[in-house]
DNA sequence: CATGAATGAGAATTCATTCAT
DNA sequence: CATGAATGAATTCTCATTCAT
């Protein structure tokens, strides 16, 4: 019973995901989503107040999402190196098997349909990677460069690649990848 | 009588510009853009076939406007670093002192608004950027991966600088983003 | 158990009463009404085929509880002018007593949702009263004018008056409640 | 040109009026307005912000015009009792006159729908008509209760003979009228 | 060229009603 | 009997686009 009912929820996020990301907001009435999600378009306000509300709520689910994934197999006693190298390429590999979410948050992060407290709810990544970056910096292994500045830096890079990954008219293998992914480091690094 | 025109169509495409990268495209009316730009409505149906044609104009004259502005203090003679360097300065310079060509530029390159045709056309910045990487290659000055990855890590990071820097908590300074752009060429350098 | 089924019935038109003399009809959702009244929307149903239905029952049973109550104290035996300032006094004193009721029956004895049957349906007071007026004709105190238009002059002014102590600017104290009522006779009496 | 203007206006608050007052608010979509009054729905919100809005103009226009036609025959120095049966005959005349805009009115004086501002607010019968039972008042002709009593008890009487006129089962004449309008004289009267 | 009133297709949203539990 | 999630027809309202002036 309950499981049905989070499942119209997810079904609803799940339409409105892969039909927003490509068609845009004003490109997909709600009665499509309701389709494609096989639901009435009741059904779909039943559970969001607002066809902007589902937009927002989709937006901090993949953060949310992503938050967790990005620290896969990551533990502060590996080497700062190591562990820089291993968020990047969780955050590629979470957004290379996901191109929907990817131009979704391509799209959406700098709308004006996300609300302010969208933009800046949800799960906080930023104090665990903040810590990453004070250690490293204890260590005297990065630039001395606000910690915000060296986030951009990164994060603009990772995406940017990962874009080139999934629409890119070159294919990008795996070696590659992981120099890119150092890239990035060296543009951190002392 | 031709400026005249010249100053309508303007006219419409500043307020379009401003009024779009701050409530989004399916939030501003074509009524208001006329009434921003002191226009009739049909006035913009004039110069504009669509809605939807406004906005890849600007698009297309944004990225224009930027490819021009690129290359100031330019020269193919000039040391790579330093025409690298050059670059991304022009880069940065332009977008922050344009905050909502910025905003635009962010959320419309995405869209499926902007038509492939739009994407792909206007002037070609990507030859003469080549050509530098190519010349830079040859000086065994960067990293061997493929032009188009060091070409994403590169934008992908100056434009988050830039966001950092136009609506980031921490006000960047001269220096502070003058070694933020160093950090990309070290991404890039070998 | 019989009691209980009344109990929900009750409720519901309580609720409804209540909600639909103040937000009127379109106005209150049966979902609303559901709420107010402690009952599962379904309930309604079990009870109401219809939403109008519930409107058109109220109004009869106000119209019912109303003819029982205008009885009060009255007597065939009674003098015919003191008999029609009983009834007058037993109107006013019922809806002045209930504000909700009058302004329902204010809003819906004209309106298109309330159906024939039910305007014509429901306990007659008519021939009661006019045979009070017949004896009062007989008895030479009245005016000659169609018993309707004087039914009609009584309850016109009558309703009035309650609305005017009911929603009026000026507190009306009893003294100068029974001079209206008075007043009313004068607009009758021959 | 203006005149077009108001014409469409006009055809739309008249097939409002028609349509509201025999199917009610929620009994006339917006759309039916448009066809009746042979107007585009858009064209009706180029006018009235909002259907509630439609609803609250009528009223006022209809308030205003009966305010106008009140006084007709009308004047200071007409001895009082005749004054006040030129008022009330005037009020008949006009309603007798148009039975759509009696029921709307009936239906929706005490509608929530009509808000407290469209109420209160329009051209003001009320001074002239408190002067004249002043006058009354001085003259020693009428009650000594409180104006907004008398005032009430012969609006309600005399719309409750419209009533009859217009939707009872019996046909009113002239002097049968008449004196219906006299008795409520004798209601006011000391 | 310029205007802006008019249009009406299409969108978001509501809500009476049903029915499986 | 009671429930309330689900439905989808119907409604209000918006807004891109047209065209007579």
């Amino acid at each position: 019973m309950k499981e049905k009912v989070q499942d119209k929820k997810a079904l609803v996020l799940k339409a409105t995901l892969e039909l927003i990301s490509e068609q845009g907001f004003c490109g997909t009435p709600v009665s499509q989503i309701a389709k494609k999600a096989n639901v009435a378009v009741g059904t779909i306000y039943l559970y969001f107040p607002t066809k902007e509300d589902l937009i927002n709520t989709l937006y901090i689910d993949i953060k949310t999402h992503l938050a967790q994934y990005i620290f896969k197999n990551y533990s502060e006693s590996t080497p700062t190196r190591e562990s820089f190298l291993i968020l990047l390429r969780n955050i590629a590999d979470y957004f290379i098997g996901r191109p929907t979410e990817f131009l979704f948050i391509e799209q959406y992060s700098n709308s004006p349909l996300i609300t302010a407290d969208t933009r800046n709810g949800g799960i906080e990544i930023f104090a665990e990677v903040s810590s990453l970056f004070k250690k490293a910096g204890e260590e005297n292994l990065i630039k001395e460069l606000p910690t915000a500045m060296l986030i951009n830096i990164a994060t603009g890079a990772i995406l940017s690649i990962v874009k080139l990954c999934l629409f890119g008219n070159v294919k990008v293998d795996k070696p590659t990848l992981n120099t890119g992914l150092e890239a990035i480091w060296d543009a951190i690094k002392r």
